[in-house]
DNA sequence: ACCCTTTCGAAACAGGCGTATAATATAACA
DNA sequence: TGTTATATTATACGCCTGTTTCGAAAGGGT
């Protein structure tokens, strides 16, 4: 009966329009025409698949982490733990255009928490989802005798979330970024001064694997070219 | 010929009202409106006073500033350059009431400052600031050798700028604040790990001092006290 | 052919915003 | 005792917001 449209296929453009839109403008700056208008439709079509702002805020949120998540999962499931705990760290870090603009979402909802009870409450959920995920790395590496074993594993893993976070923090409002080196180098001695390892960081860098990720794309666009 | 009003005493209980307001409601929450109401005014008393929006933001922080300014001198002038650092960073965490105050106001000017060029500014300004002192006083502490001299002073500085940024907001927005104590552990943790003091830590605790700050009070009601 | 449901656009609504303007109150000076 | 400059309120304007409403287009089921 409907017009032949893959209804949560569009719903996902829209998710993925609202996610470009806030990385591209903050969070201030995610309005449904602004989203709408990323998308290529009008706000009426928006509404069509998206009940409220916070909704829409929330579900794109989910949208953006389910990336990570796959590449942190990828990272985690190296055979070498101190390792592997070194790169979910550095998949945590703004070091290229892509993260940084995920922690500009992410920074926008910091402050959109303040006043709004459902950000807020998705805020709190994916701190303790990262705190969750970081204490369970830090614990297997010191479990596998790859750190020092006399370390508060729960402070440690707290003093990482705020080293992350604030390099973000001073990368992205500075005005004073942080170079890709200068992160990884930061984390590093971090690593090897507080968690102490048993044996030295590997030299070489692993690069992070990529998937192709049609994230920059219009929707209409796809849509006009099947059309033609 | 005016009223009887000190036009600059007005003018900072103005002030005073954005901070308390932005403190309360985050930055996005000030508007004119919200601003004037907390002083006890209207609209239009608020804009003689101050011109724009931007404005009120450029001045209010600059009033916020001034406060964490003169208690920041007062701990850089004690003789002992280890413990110097230490009490200026103490001063920096979200620690208490006040504090964590200060840093919604700042975290405030994080989000802003995607969008308004005024508040990007400004804040790049703040950064350089602390930035700057930060590192004076670790280099400081090392020449008087009451640190490792093979230290990167400049990476260490952003090391603990980082450090303090993602505490705050860890404490402020994650749902898991860090209790005061923690905070404490986590920077003399780092301390010791990262500068490699000479010399223990010392133990007792300074107290900051604690001058009157009339920072809770409604402008309006020092004047009908006044009238009574 | 007709209906019925979904998709989408266009427009309208109330409310909040920054800002401007006019009117009123008040104190100091002539 | 006016006159005048300032402080303050009240109100209005235009813009943008989230949300609602209405209507047109489109295709499957009968």
């Amino acid at each position: 009966m409907p017009r032949k449209v893959d209804h949560k296929l569009r719903r996902e453009a829209f998710l993925a329009a609202a996610y470009r839109t806030i990385k591209k403008k903050g969070l201030e700056g995610v309005t449904f025409r602004a989203v709408a208008r990323e998308a290529g439709f009008t706000t009426g079509a928006l509404v069509h698949y998206v009940d409220s702002i916070d909704k829409l805020l929330v579900e794109s949120s989910e949208y953006a982490a389910r990336y990570v998540r796959d590449d942190m999962e990828a990272m985690e499931a190296l055979p070498d733990r101190l390792e592997s705990l070194r790169q979910v760290i550095y998949l945590s870090l703004p070091l290229d255009e892509e993260r940084r603009g995920n922690w500009n979402f992410w920074m926008g909802f910091w402050e959109r928490s303040v006043r709004n009870a459902t950000v807020r409450k998705l805020t709190h959920t994916r701190y303790g989802e990262w705190l969750g995920r970081l204490e369970h790395l830090i614990r297997m590496a010191q479990e596998a005798g790859d750190l020092a074993d006399d370390i508060d594993v729960k402070r440690a893993t707290k003093t990482c979330v705020a080293l992350v976070d604030g390099i973000a923090a001073q990368t992205l409002r500075s005005g004073y970024p942080l170079s890709a080196d200068e992160q990884r180098k930061i984390m590093d001695d971090w690593i090897v001064a507080a968690l102490r390892p048993t044996r030295p960081l590997s030299a070489e860098r692993i690069e992070r694997p990529r998937r192709p990720r049609s994230n920059g794309s219009h929707p209409r666009e796809a849509e006009l070219a099947k059309a033609v």
